[in-house]
DNA sequence: TATAAAATTCAACAGACAGTTTTTTATAAT
DNA sequence: ATTATAAAAAACTGTCTGTTGAATTTTATA
């Protein structure tokens, strides 16, 4: 099926109405039924772009993640800021999308979307740890990754009481204080 | 209806059945209908019970939750291993109890369970912070919750790649060192 | 502006599951 | 052996799914 002018105000009608749903329940009791009634779409229409509820989630994750702004990471972490101006610019991101995220992160407990945005932005940010014993380096990761997506949602949650610029020194500090663990012994 | 050795048997069966099957796959594509023919009980008997899956699930936690044992925390926290001797406990109860936290945990990616799982612990175990400004507190307790939650699923996942007092000193390492965070203008 | 192509609607289908109710069967306790 | 009751069985309504094929509307364009 081509991706026409109407097509993609099909599409955009049942994503609209999807995550209009989104933001009264959870995105297992959405039924294609709900989305249809509610995009004023015929349930045929639907099964013709989309496998499924899933299907359309996903495709709304992608656009979120494809979006994501790429700054130049190298001259970022060579300046003074380091990681700083790149997280700054991400969560600006994230603010003005506001609505998508905490829905995609809280409201659907998307814990696979989270997964998925925090390798998209270490690979288009470039980030790296610093451990030796891999083990260790794993957890520290694991430790640090789960803060920080914790973080996140609760910055969401709470109508961005600090700026992106702020939040981000925040995020920095204790990321890089929770890797300084390499004085532990693993045997 | 009364608690007797047969209505126990019936809810145990049901019990089983339902972790069996989250063995296979994720809560909310299972039915009660699969519970019951899993269990070999009729599926009035299981609303006889339960008002729905969720409230089986539910069941399950609390009875979990109930397990989990009780150290003297003073006695403990003025010890020379402080908070250490706590978390082993607790990680030692958790690694008896490995299929069910594994299935409630990461199967079932229950977050819900999850936040009970840090409140009971906290709470059994009295532990506290010493952030001053309170946003700040809040962000580092988040930090925190969410990087301890993310480890336990790992090292439960790696099948405890090291002892309940290893994971205990880890833990609590990169804990306090994330919390050393006073310095953060928050202005 | 007529017309062909494409997008969408419509109506109907079988299959699955959710809850609920009513009736029957099995069994534990006294 | 009788009785109370847990459990099973069966039946019913309603909702949603995924899939049809035909009818209709919209769109592009010749």
């Amino acid at each position: 099926m081509e991706e026409t002018r109407r097509t993609k105000m099909t599409k955009k009608m049942i994503k609209d109405a999807f995550l209009e749903l989104l933001e009264e329940q959870k995105t297992d009791k959405i039924s294609v039924t709900d989305i249809c009634k509610r995009a004023d779409v015929n349930r045929s229409t639907f099964y013709a772009y989309y496998y499924d509820v899933e299907t359309l989630l996903h495709e709304i994750e992608n656009e979120v993640l494809e979006r994501i702004p790429v700054t130049d990471s190298l001259n970022a972490i060579y300046s003074d800021n380091g990681y700083l101006s790149l997280l700054e610019n991400f969560f600006g991101y994230l603010q003005e999308n506001e609505r998508v995220f905490r829905l995609l992160m809280i409201q659907a407990d998307n814990s696979h979307f989270n997964r998925r945005l925090v390798n998209t932005v270490m690979e288009k940010y470039n980030m790296l740890s610093n451990i030796e014993d891999p083990l260790l380096a794993r957890y520290g990761y694991i430790f640090v990754i789960n803060g920080v997506i914790g973080l996140v949602k609760e910055w969401i949650s709470g109508k961005f009481p600090v700026s992106a610029r702020k939040f981000s020194e925040i995020v920095l500090k204790m990321s890089l204080r929770s890797n300084q663990i390499n004085d532990i012994d693993m045997k």
